[in-house]
RNA sequence: GGGCCAUUAGCUCAGUUGGCAGAGCACCCGCCUUUUAAGCGGGGUGUCGAUGGUUCGAGUCCAUCAUGGCCCA
């Protein structure tokens, strides 16, 4: 792909031949700096007072339309387009024909003139004067189809960027949420803090972890797979309102759901329990939603939900009985648990366990139908191996996940702070282990150190910010929230 | 990992039953001083993803591989 054809290389040695022609005029291809005035938009909102005053702009040509002594270029900049007009008369001839000699679609440009409106009400600049500031040597494509092909979207995400405006769109608005979730927080008191992304224990979530080494230290490092255990520390610590929006790694596969890169949002309160994150999470996806979108109500993917609070609360047992009449409790083996699946039609390995088996079947028959925004709530202990467990019920957990169109977006508990019953938890993880559980979590003795030392009971919440910039910006694949999603080098 | 689909010009795409490789835009040349998918006249710029195979002949049929997409695990 990166290698040139060559009609491809005839289409850049023509662009080379002009840049030299620019050389030659010593008229620099590549300039300096370029003290605008304006936006192309500003110019368009503020067009009765600029009338006829004299503006500076500067843009990527994205048109150029030559009618002989005079040409009109459409010139875009991150505001929008604005149309230019060039005019011999007015630019005189050694500036025109040096335009019309050296020019391109693609080229970025400096203009100096004057506001004004044309016969056909296209609000432009009279241009008195224009700088080559940046001679693009490759052709964009093609100017109202765009960029189209996926992979190269992907691949040459900075040639998306500039055709495809949506696309623009979706990244600004990116950019919004995720500054809405921090005013959010902020305003309530969170503090954000950092902490390491690359530690001797991956831990805080089941996952396979990317390993990486430290050559001074001569020691293997994991990148971390949730930030949760060290922002747990901090509440050991005293900080009592904490978050961070971090990139966590996971070693997984590749789907229109997950990047092995990716950003999560984590953040923990002392002294609340999950009661508390949902009323947080509910209000917190609502004002985002007002803020960005200036409304609650959105569509994905053709389905309207409506995202202001309350969300209601399913418990997740009670829902799978209800869509599939099994009863997780009922169970009493992991063989049992297989058995029930297998009748429900699911295909499952001989060596799933009864957690492993409740949570295919609640994907399967649950999920699809959790549409509108809600809490799907209390999980089973035995699969929550850092939630507190419920007063009345231990083999539940204090544990909701939030949904919204059949899409999880989150995880949340009242955070374990019992550290014997942690250990036990962890121990119990470690012989998931040694059955070969790659994902099983791994222990971690300074965190039970940590909260040893005593952790106030602890309300946390973790929310996947790219499942939620899908969703306010109604995107089907990760790929299309993430700027520059993993892909296998092309050869 | 498995199934299905895609890959043809810089871009977006046609390509019939196996018979000379096509269009629009972009690009090049000429004309054109308020156009805007500007227009008019002329010009095709290609390792048909790669490698093998079948065939007198392959963009087209077969196999393998590569990359991507969708679905499944």
């Amino acid at each position: 792909m990166y290698e040139e054809t060559q009609s491809e290389n005839e289409l850049m040695s023509i662009r080379l031949e002009k840049l030299q022609t620019l050389r030659k005029k010593q008229v620099g291809p590549f300039g300096q700096r370029f003290e605008r005035t304006h936006h192309a938009m500003a110019i368009k909102e503020r067009f009765a007072q600029l009338e006829g005053t004299e503006v500076l702009i500067a843009g990527r040509i994205m048109g150029i339309r030559g009618h002989g002594k005079a040409t009109f270029l459409d010139l875009q900049d991150f505001s929008g387009r604005l149309q230019v007009y060039l005019k011999l008369d007015v630019v005189g001839e050694e500036q025109y024909g040096l335009f019309r000699e050296t020019s391109d679609i693609g080229d970025i440009i400096g203009v100096r003139g004057k506001v004004f409106q044309t016969k056909r009400g296209e609000i432009s600049i009279a241009a008195e004067e224009w700088r080559m500031l940046a001679k693009a040597l490759r052709p964009l494509p093609e100017k109202w189809h765009g960029l189209k092909d996926v992979e190269l979207r992907y691949r040459q995400r900075y040639v998306d960027l500039v055709v495809n405006p949506d696309v623009r769109e979706t990244f600004v608005m990116r950019s919004k949420i995720i500054a809405a979730m921090r005013r959010f927080l902020d305003e309530r008191g969170f503090l954000e803090v950092e902490t390491p992304a690359m530690s001797a224990i991956a831990g805080g979530a089941a996952a396979r972890p990317f390993i990486t080494h430290h050559n001074a230290l001569d020691m293997d490092l994991y990148l971390r797979i949730a930030t949760e255990l060290y922002l747990k520390r901090l509440i050991v610590g005293g900080f009592e309102k904490v978050y961070e929006i971090g990139r966590i790694f996971r070693n997984e596969g590749i789907s229109t759901r997950h990047n092995p890169e990716f950003t999560m949002l984590e953040l923990y309160q002392a002294y609340a329990d999950y009661e508390d994150m949902m009323t947080l999470t509910e209000e917190m996806v609502a004002a985002i939603a007002e803020q960005v979108l200036g409304k609650t109500v959105i569509t994905y993917q053709g389905r309207e939900v409506d995202l202001a609070p309350p969300w209601p609360r399913v418990s997740m047992l009670s829902a799978l009985q209800e869509y599939t009449g099994v009863d997780f409790t009922a169970w009493e083996s992991d063989e049992q648990a297989r058995q029930e699946a297998r009748r429900l039609g699911l295909q499952v390995p001989d060596t799933a366990t009864k957690a492993m088996v409740l949570e295919e079947l609640v994907e399967e028959f649950v999920e699809p139908r959790l549409t509108g925004p809600v809490f799907l709530i209390d999980h089973p202990t035995e699969i929550s191996p850092l939630a507190k467990k419920k007063d009345d019920n231990p083999d539940l957990a204090y544990r909701f996940e939030p949904f919204i169109a059949c899409r999880e977006i989150g995880n949340a508990f009242s955070e374990l702070n019992d550290p014997i019953d942690q250990r036990e938890r962890f121990e119990k993880q470690l012989q998931e282990r040694e059955k070969g559980n790659e994902e099983a979590h791994a222990m971690d003795e300074d965190y039970l150190r940590a909260l040893e030392y005593g952790m106030p009971p602890t309300g946390g919440l973790g929310i996947g910010v790219d499942r939620l910039v899908m969703l306010l910006t109604d995107q089907a694949s990760i790929r299309d929230v993430i700027l520059f999603p993993l892909l296998r080098p092309r050869r």
